[in-house]
RNA sequence: GGGCCUGUAGCUCAGCUAGGUAGAGCAUCUGACUUUUAAUCAGGUGGUCAAGGGUUCGAAUCCCUUCAGGCCCGCCA
């Protein structure tokens, strides 16, 4: 076994002594299976053995911009929480927005009248925009939007509400009684010099706004004084949020609170001696409770940023990432590995890889035919649905060929038209056709951002500077009369097109090629018929006659 | 300085708990498909499992060392 130092180990090589993994054996013979289960699973059978009603607790802090890694944070616990359902228990998710923590500093892309505010709790600092209540609201509702479409299911808490209730008041008072037990505690885990004058709590000054320490002697339940840099001195009433433990001490709280059962948490927490540590010891010794079962995961790096982006310097944002990922495959994003791997958040390519990998998975849950090493992935489609599987096989649509669609039309109407030509469109269900819409908006979100050019197509106006041989505008020449006049639809153009490329010495493969160069100067496109259906006739045969000279 | 995670095919990753012939998808290549072309199907190529040592009849898997990448150590996930 692992030392207790080791909070970051493999998930399922935890140490915490109330956490004793079972033998896969006994988990596997359980579900008659012989495989190894997905990580979720694993935890939701320790918390459905563990609790009657388990609770997972997840959280965020809206200091500042949203990053891509509170998505795995969230996700993560909502998959737990599927899973634990799916074992038909009651079990909940909470989520905790940590409102009332101080704003650090005037970060760049705040205005410089915001350098007023800097120590003040975020509940308390008015909206950079104006439209949302306070400064913590503007920045957790692109978020809290995020987490309805991802179909997170959790009760949101506002830390600051908590404090306003007076529910961190017994915890407050246990932390301040045993203090110099708190100090050496945090001494002890940290292997830093304990500091005598360490405060768990910090009150408000009523006066300037802002936090500030207290007055330990004079403390006497649940009156706390304190001595403000502002020169102002008075008097916190820790049943009232007049002001908030440390995080160190706040966090082991919230466990105590809610009887917090599992909680994922980003691994700079998991690290040796950092806050999962000592709040391990803080709820046991301190507040007389009991951890969570960790659940600590790897951050998200950003890789493959488009050209466009790259040359503007501006990075991928946790809203880009919303943006141009529809929500089920960024579900299944950061639940086909396992927490404590990395990821690298990829938006070029990849994203294209990843959409398909995703509807993979969706066949084979519907049809089967995946072989071993699916498994796990499929278990990871079916989490991100939340419990909520489609009822039959949805419409897939291939995402690459989407990207091609989407280029075509001018809006969601075109797209369902383009692909009523060639797709029996009237099938699609309510859900189908909204998944659609929404992955037309990423793809297009995607394509105006970070696709790189060679996906991207459009309609040159004058032919593209390509080489032409001989045989090729012969191929042309041959082409002009009979597209002249023809009916303009897919199949008709399509069905010349490749004729007359069957009978010129260009040959099937070739023709086509041909024609892409001359239209979007390159050898590969759109399916053919259509694409050129799409397009004036006139403007064809120009094309065709000047490319032929 | 202390600690954690990661390293397996060109790319993304399974496999490691309980040692037993190296696996998928994508990409690539080949071949089919007489409405054919970025939407289908079949097959092939491809790995000194980061490196070295140890334990073992047998190591991607367990142990030790080294290297590389990422990150944490009183509040960035």
């Amino acid at each position: 076994m692992p030392s207790e130092s080791e909070p970051c180990s493999r998930i399922n090589r935890l140490s915490a002594a109330a956490f004793a993994r079972p033998k896969t054996s006994f988990i596997n013979a359980l579900y008659g299976r012989t495989d190894i289960m997905h990580w979720a699973d694993v935890v939701a059978k320790e918390l459905a053995d563990k609790y009657d009603q388990p609770l997972i607790a997840t959280g965020i802090s809206p200091t500042g911009i949203i990053h891509v890694g509170s998505l795995r944070e969230a996700i993560t616990g909502e998959s737990v929480r599927s899973a634990v359902e799916g074992l038909g228990k009651d079990v909940r998710l909470i989520y905790l927005i940590d409102s009332f923590d101080p704003l650090r500093k005037r970060y760049d892309f705040l205005p410089e009248s915001f350098e007023q505010y800097v120590g003040m709790p975020i509940s308390r600092i008015p909206c950079p925009c104006g439209k949302h209540m306070n400064y913590a609201h503007h920045f957790v509702q692109p978020f809290l939007d995020a987490l309805e479409s991802l179909g997170v299911k959790c009760d949101i808490i506002w830390t600051h509400e908590l404090y306003d209730q007076g529910r961190f008041a017994e915890c407050i008072d246990m932390a301040m009684r045993k203090r110099k037990e708190v100090i050496r505690i945090l001494h002890e885990v940290t292997g830093k010099a304990g500091d005598p004058n360490y405060a768990p709590y910090n009150p408000v000054c009523e006066k300037c706004g802002r936090f500030t320490s207290p007055v330990f002697d004079t403390y006497e339940y649940p009156i706390m004084e304190y001595r403000c840099n502002c020169g102002h001195c008075g008097h916190a009433d820790v049943t009232k949020g007049d002001g908030k433990l440390t995080w160190r001490l706040e966090w082991p709280a919230k466990w105590k609170i809610f009887g917090t059962g599992a909680e994922p948490f980003g691994k700079d927490h998991a690290a040796a001696g950092g806050s999962y540590d000592s709040g391990k010891r803080i709820v046991r010794e301190i507040y007389d409770g009991v951890e969570p079962y960790p659940i600590p995961y790897e951050f998200v790096q950003l890789k493959g940023v488009g050209q466009m982006h790259k040359s503007l310097g501006s990075p991928v944002t946790g809203l880009d990432a919303i943006n141009m990922t529809p929500p089920e495959i960024l579900n299944y994003l950061f639940l086909r590995v396992n927490p404590e791997r990395h990821i690298d958040y990829d938006s070029g390519l990849g994203m294209l890889d990843m959409a398909d990998e995703y509807d993979r998975m969706e066949r084979i849950y519907f049809e089967g035919g995946g072989n071993g090493t699916d498994e796990n992935s499929v278990r990871a489609y079916e989490l991100a649905q939340h419990n909520h599987v489609p009822g039959g096989m949805p419409l897939q649509v291939p995402y690459r060929h989407l990207v091609n669609v989407v280029q075509m039309a001018d809006d969601f109407e075109g797209v369902i038209e383009i692909l009523s030509r060639t797709e029996e469109m009237s099938k699609a269900n309510e859900e189908d056709i909204g998944r659609l819409r929404r992955r037309s908006e990423c793809v297009r979100y995607w394509l105006n951002g970070f696709a790189p050019d060679s996906v991207k197509f459009y309609i040159a106006d004058t032919v593209p500077c390509v080489e032409l041989s001989m045989v090729e505008k012969v191929y042309f020449q041959a082409l002009i009369p009979k597209v002249m006049d023809c009916n303009w639809d897919a199949d008709t153009i399509g069905g010349i097109v490749a004729d007359t490329a069957k009978e010129s010495p260009i040959g099937s493969k070739k023709g086509y090629q041909a024609l892409y160069k001359i239209l979007i100067g390159k050898t590969s496109g759109p399916r053919l018929g259509s694409f050129i259906a799409s397009m004036d006739r006139n403007f064809v045969m120009n094309r065709l006659i000047q490319a032929s000279q």
